[in-house]
DNA sequence: GTTATAAAACCGACCAGTTGGTTTGTAACG
DNA sequence: CGTTACAAACCAACTGGTCGGTTTTATAAC
């Protein structure tokens, strides 16, 4: 075999023993030796391909997030004419298949919080983009940002293990959430505060006004 | 000083000095002689509150989980009547509440996580509780659900330094969340009967196979 | 009030095992 | 024959946890 090859082949070992350690073990086992030992590579050869740990988290987390942002990408071409926030329901729905996909995903995401926090970085840019589409797309951003969020919330606790419901109820929740239909009479217009009180029926059809966007968590830590 | 009250501070310096120490250098470097090295103690002393590592988790964890608790109940108390839904209200603001706080609370979540999965069970029983009592009361169970999700995604992003939210974004939609008026509108069940359950497919977007779920995590391993 | 004794709190050296990473060697490719 | 890909032994730092000993507090007899 021919030594790109090769390399390549090793390389995708080495990732495949680290996703099989993290659903298997939980991400606080995640160690050099134990992918080297699950992969059947030696540790001098996955040190060959990754020079450090970090690497390893960070190589994980891309191939995980291209997984992710492929199936996005594909189910916003399905529903593009189908709705009016593709945007939107291609989040939703990939989250929902964040679940139930090898937990390999978000538990890599896990994996890397534990060891480097920093890491994060990359998939909070991924999500600024996205949310600054939904919200483009979206005649209430703001409904929009909560029906993402709770989107999320399904998603995040079912993967600590924080989830309280069934599957067939998160099914049914995630199903509610993807259907327009089922938010429209609560959509605002881009007016800000509103008559608490009714006001809830309008069904403003004016754009958005484009919010300004500030500051980031600033989170500045540094390891190892 | 008298010797409950010593070590109670010992205690509690323990347990400071770990959500210091999860917050600003992240769980992956929760060690005990960082609890030691942090609190002032020495190694031996903070073994001697607590015999295993296993234990000072776990009683972060309950620390964090009574505090949100407390916050929870009074914030219940002071809104039973003002709306038909005070246990929804209560952890939605509950969970708006965990963002401020200094992180500790979901941070000591993940250290735990991370040790040693199991310890989940803690919280997720208290949840299972909180979602019962919201899906008693509530005209639209589900919605309610929703709601609750949105508002632990929101918390849960922040938390992870996934958001890509301003504070001020963050905090209205959390404002919104509250406000009962906005959701009415779209209640579902209680009036006309319908079998909400099923039938949410007229606009459904999602060519989903809605195939059999798996089992959970199942993850049954050990530590130390 | 002093003294004797036990019990609790605490210290810090120590242990075996693991960690991420390095070094040295070797075989195959190009 | 030099470079690439891997193997295996190795290392210093660190891990959770143990253990013998010291200090502080509590109890109670004198």
């Amino acid at each position: 075999m021919d030594n790109p090859s090769r390399s390549e082949r090793s390389r995708n070992a080495a990732l495949d023993a680290a996703i099989t350690i993290v659903t298997r073990d939980g991400p606080g086992r995640l160690t050099l030796d134990a992918i080297a030992r699950e992969s059947g590579l030696s540790k001098g050869g996955v040190m060959h391909q990754f020079r450090t740990k970090e690497a390893v988290l960070r190589a994980l987390l891309e191939q995980q997030m291209a997984h992710f942002e492929e199936f996005s990408t594909r189910y916003l071409e399905k529903v593009r004419k189908t709705t009016d926030q593709p945007e939107l329901a291609a989040q939703i729905a990939t989250l929902r298949e964040a679940i139930s996909t090898p937990r390999a995903g978000a538990f890599a995401l896990l994996a890397a919080m534990n060891e480097n926090p920093d890491l994060m970085a990359m998939p909070r840019d991924v999500d600024i983009k996205k949310v600054a589409l939904m919200k483009a797309e979206a005649r209430d951003p703001d409904l929009a940002l909560l029906r993402w969020a709770a989107a999320r919330g399904l998603l995040l606790s079912s993967l600590f293990g924080l989830s309280s419901l069934t599957d067939a109820e998160r099914d049914r929740l995630f199903e509610r959430l993807l259907d327009d239909s089922k938010w429209t009479a609560i959509e605002q217009g881009a007016t800000a505060a509103a008559k608490s009180s009714n006001a809830t029926a309008t069904r403003a059809a004016s754009p958005r006004p484009a919010g300004a966007r500030a500051a980031k968590p600033a989170s500045a830590r540094k390891r190892n």
